[in-house]
DNA sequence: CCGCGGTGCTAGTTACATCA
DNA sequence: ATGATGTAACTAGCACCGCG
């Protein structure tokens, strides 16, 4: 096929009708018109189709043509956009989803040391219960309360822990 | 209501020129 | 010379509408 079709008609048609093309429209031109004809409005009803192909000396077909291509062409370019918009999205997601993980990594392990520092208070307080009095079946009420808060670590009930700068509760 | 023809649409394809 | 790209034109299939 020939790329420029709607030159060529109008060569065919000036050849035909020479009064009437004396006057040829510049094929820019025609598409600057067809163009902003598309932008007002996509679709081609039949009398704006009709009054076009007058206007620039085309056949209405070619015309419905033009916009049907066009279209198509409008359409690849919106999906395009969208596709770089969605990916664009999707990698910034991805990134915060490594960024989590990375903090729940370092939480666990802040949340390990933690746990293995409330084990080594039970079992200083243990001893020291034990020390202290004869009778095993004491229960926490023998350890001081303030030992546990300069670690950090307040007592809430005998087996119950808030760890400071956690925000979470541990229950032993 | 139904079938039919006309029209326009989309999606896919073809043919060809142009360009890197 | 060649592969990629852009574009006009075509085709098939579908939907809608008006008419008899």
């Amino acid at each position: 096929m020939n790329p420029h079709p709607i030159e060529d008609h109008m060569v065919l048609m000036s050849q035909l009708y020479p009064a009437a093309y004396s006057q040829i429209i510049p094929q820019q031109e025609q598409v600057n018109l067809l163009e902003l004809n598309f932008g007002s409005e996509h679709k081609l009803e039949s009398e704006r189709k009709d009054r076009l192909a007058s206007e620039l000396g085309l056949d209405p077909r070619q015309v419905a043509v033009w916009f049907q291509n066009r279209r198509a062409r409008w359409k690849n370019k919106k999906l395009e956009e969208e596709y770089s918009t969605l990916k664009k999205l999707h990698d910034s997601t991805i990134l915060e989803k490594c960024r989590l993980e990375t903090e729940v990594l370092k939480l666990k392990e802040q949340l390990s040391e933690a746990e293995k520092e409330i084990q080594g208070l039970l079992e200083r307080a243990d001893r020291a219960s034990s020390s202290n009095s004869p009778s095993s079946s004491q229960s926490m009420e023998a350890v001081d309360p303030p030992f546990l808060g300069e670690f950090g670590v307040e007592p809430y009930d005998d087996h119950v822990f808030y760890i400071n700068g956690m925000d979470e509760w541990i229950y032993i």
